[in-house]
DNA sequence: TGTTATATGAGAATGATTCTGTTTTAAGAA
DNA sequence: TTCTTAAAACAGAATCATTCTCATATAACA
């Protein structure tokens, strides 16, 4: 993701363009495994030391509200940032505090139809995540 | 959820039977819809006003080392608790911060017997929740 | 009833995030 | 290109939930 393809996803978004939301949207997709603010703020300090950490958590929240990153939320309630891509679930090691994607359209189109029967009693549904608990097998 | 049950739960655990550990678990089990730490102390306060914020984080903290109660994560970020009855879901309000209760015995054995065929490459499930966000219709 | 490991209390410390007030800047208008 | 202005960024203070520290108190068992 370089920087022309950034600053098209800002303005198909109607954000200003600015150097903090490009470095803070390229940071995120260049840190794998779902970054924290701090990950981030670390990361982006390398090229551009004067960033502030406020502006950091504002560019993440704008990008959240434009549906550009999702935010994750963790087991220790420390907040992690995600490019959106397409609907996925999330693997959760017990060990390590590793998180990764899980994709799944089957389980998906599975789930869905099971709710396209059975009603919750007063709750509409807008979406559906799976919290998948485990360990990493090393391999 | 009487005192004398309450004791009877903490004995099973090992635990040593003092006055906050009874009056936490008290009232986690007295707050409906998932307390915060905040919601359990300013509870508590009421009968017991100089238990400290200190002890009730590290009663609650043992008490979910017990598996007596479960820690969930909020939205934004703070921990709720709820006391351990069985395997459930959550369905989250996205306009309020309500939280509920979601059990569903067939939903389980659909995603349990899903993953007996469909296995995940290099991770080994120990658990499955459903966060399910949406809103309670008002009836 | 005494002993001791464990729990509690008070408040300081921490860490993530948000807020405040001021200064700077992106982007459209002239 | 330059001007204007709303929006964004900055620095650092403030906040909020949670954890830590360490001196004191107490549950449980001998």
């Amino acid at each position: 993701m370089n920087s022309a393809e950034i600053i098209e996803k800002l303005k198909q978004k109607g954000l200003r363009i600015t150097p903090q939301r490009v470095a803070v949207f390229q940071a995120v997709y260049h840190l794998k495994n779902h970054p924290t603010a701090d990950n981030i703020i670390s990361n982006i300090k390398i090229n551009h030391p004067y960033i502030s950490v406020g502006t950091v958590y504002k560019v993440l929240d704008s990008l959240v509200e434009s549906s550009l990153l999702k935010k994750v939320k963790t087991e220790n309630g420390t907040m992690r940032y995600d490019p959106v891509l397409s609907k996925h679930h999330h693997l959760y090691c017990e060990e390590t505090d590793r998180i990764e994607d899980y994709e799944d359209l089957e389980l998906d189109k599975m789930i869905e139809e099971y709710f396209m029967d059975k009603k919750i009693e007063n709750f509409k549904i807008t979406d559906i995540k799976l919290q998948i608990t485990g360990k990493f097998k090393t391999q």
